[in-house]
DNA sequence: TGTTAGCACTCCCCTTAATCGAGTGCTAAC
DNA sequence: GTTAGCACTCGATTAAGGGGAGTGCTAACA
């Protein structure tokens, strides 16, 4: 059998209501709903049709019809095609722009969640480069060094040093020297034991400070195996009776409280697969047990020098794809936006 | 009337064997559950008289009685008492000590939750003072300077710069003394706008930094109006059917999202009120709306250099009190020896 | 005077039955 | 190919009824 037009915009009419309302949708629902001037009995014979062909799905015998996975997948690719041109313009949220990046991304989930009313969670960026820039040792106090790392990328670490004795500002000079010409430049595979022992060799009484920065060095460049990831919202699942039950609703609390697990959604950010990086997992087509009956819009987005994270929408299935691609989108330029107006 | 020892031993029976079921309980349990050997007639009348006096109340006719938050306080207070000597052994679990106080703090909260199946927030611990200790400028490449401000109490903030063009190292360093002999040990107030005029006209052609960094020194001493909070299993509410449905469920969960609303219970960490650092609100005493079916217990701690923060456990108004008081006060000594074991 | 047994009574909860109605599939006519 | 009509299905909602836990009260007992 074939999708005709007809039966497309049948389809296309049942996701929409359903979308809507939440409900499963009858054949004389549709028969006012389009304009297509057939009676119910009309579309009936086309629905069963749809049905046999797994683009829709009765709850229970004389129920309306819901859309199954595969027809919300038909529903998402036919969008996704018509949404390739436009980039609306966002509301101005995230005008002030924030400095620190961990308020940016916070922001970013908290307004979109609360544009959406879905459950919304960002990963940070990770640096693609992860080599050594820069390395600062200065004496606090009489204790006291600090240490400060910056990797490429502008990754800052800091760090307290605990030390016997004040160092002159001749010792530290050199040690400053001694770390910057030697690890400049180099990543944490580049930086072997030898190379560590010939540094403690030369910085002689200070070999115990060494072993700090190292560790230091190490945190700040080290891609971090569980990225970080914020989110928001997540308390939006309750306005959706068919995610509210009990079982469900702690299952998914519990995914959003228990970030890792969702870092599986959130890693990976290949922004070829589609042209515009954003992906449309439907039902079980994600991999989180406690969202097989969600829908996850993810998007990868730029924030200048190679840096890539990804931002995701959890929702319900019948969730407003139009719109929350068409955020996710606008987000995506903003965020390009906010990048180049900071630097 | 009096709560003489019988009435006291039927009421902390009461609330002993509600806080197990979470089902009102009758007089024939009590009669059997006690050993005062009294028939459930006369448990009865001493019940009758306990709601008289607002200890215990019906939720319907003819139901058991559920303890009322005068109940439960008469109970959380005659606890206290007994707690006062005890600290137990807390599981090593907080034994990887961690250096990021993030990380620390998340593992807390953490842990506290899977072990007492209640939510769990804990509010960073805030400096109290709040002066410039050490002001560091360095180059970290062609058009960008890097600052770093450490505050009293090793609160340390970076911020990166744009210049226009690469410092000399001699101008960096005059940067530098200027910027410290200045600035050091001031708190914000004191730092004038005449002042700051006085460095710029000093710093010369340089004066754009100084903006910027008076900007990231104001960020790093000022008293954080929103502290830093961190939760976990905020789902363990779903364990109790009490707090579970809907409406409420929806309203904690987002109150644990947005935490905001969470800063009063953890804010005004006043040692001094009781002598363990410990307080107890039951019901409406706590100022939270979506907790007023619950009970709330907080825990100051100290993580030396008189940095203080609070520890709390949201849970049901039947919550094992016992239990989780032991906790907290383990943890206020576990954190304690974690800072000392630190530096 | 305090304690206890007994009993009628209350009221929630659970189960079962009945009704309702939206929606279907099928058939026959247009 | 489309439509009207109709019997049918089945979840949802409501109603009724029995069961039972627990109470308050009274009267008897130590």
């Amino acid at each position: 059998m074939e999708l005709d037009e007809r039966k497309r915009k049948i389809l296309q009419a049942v996701i929409r209501n359903y979308l809507e309302t939440g409900e499963p949708v009858g054949s004389r629902t549709i028969s006012k709903y389009t304009d297509l001037n057939l009676s119910s009995a009309t579309i009936r014979n086309e629905m069963a049709d749809l049905e046999e062909m797994g683009y829709i799905l009765q709850p229970h015998t004389s129920a309306g019809r819901i859309p199954s996975d595969k027809g919300y997948r038909f529903y998402v690719d036919a969008m996704m095609q018509e949404k390739e041109r436009e980039v609306v313009e966002m509301k101005e949220m995230l005008v002030q722009r924030q400095d620190k990046m961990e308020l940016l991304l916070k922001q970013v989930v908290k307004v979109l969640a609360q544009n959406t009313n879905y459950a919304t969670m960002i990963s940070a960026p990770r640096p693609q480069g992860n080599k050594v820039k820069f390395i600062q040792l200065s004496q606090v106090d009489e204790h006291q060094l600090l240490a400060v790392i910056v990797a490429e990328g502008n990754v800052i670490r800091n760090h307290i040093l605990d030390v016997e004795e004040k160092l002159s500002d001749e010792e530290l000079l050199k040690l400053n020297i001694l770390l910057n010409t030697h690890l400049n430049g180099l990543s944490l595979n580049e930086i072997s034991l030898g190379m560590i022992s010939a540094l403690k060799q030369q910085a002689g009484i200070h070999s115990q400070i060494i072993n700090g920065v190292i560790d230091a060095v190490a945190e700040a460049i080290q891609v971090e195996e569980d990225l970080q990831i914020y989110t928001s919202g997540a308390n939006n699942i309750f306005r959706y009776p068919e995610l509210a039950d009990q079982q469900n609703a702690r299952e998914l609390i519990e995914t959003f409280e228990e970030k890792h697990q969702l870092s599986g959604l959130l890693q990976d950010p290949s922004l070829e697969e589609s042209g515009t990086g954003i992906q449309v997992y439907i039902g079980s087509e994600n991999a989180v047990s406690s969202m097989k009956d969600c829908s996850v819009v993810t998007a990868t987005y730029e924030l200048g020098e190679g840096m890539r994270g990804t931002i995701g929408i959890v929702g319900p299935k019948r969730m407003d794809y139009d719109k929350v691609v068409g955020m996710l989108k606008t987000l995506q330029s903003q965020l390009d936006e906010i990048y180049k107006g900071k630097r």
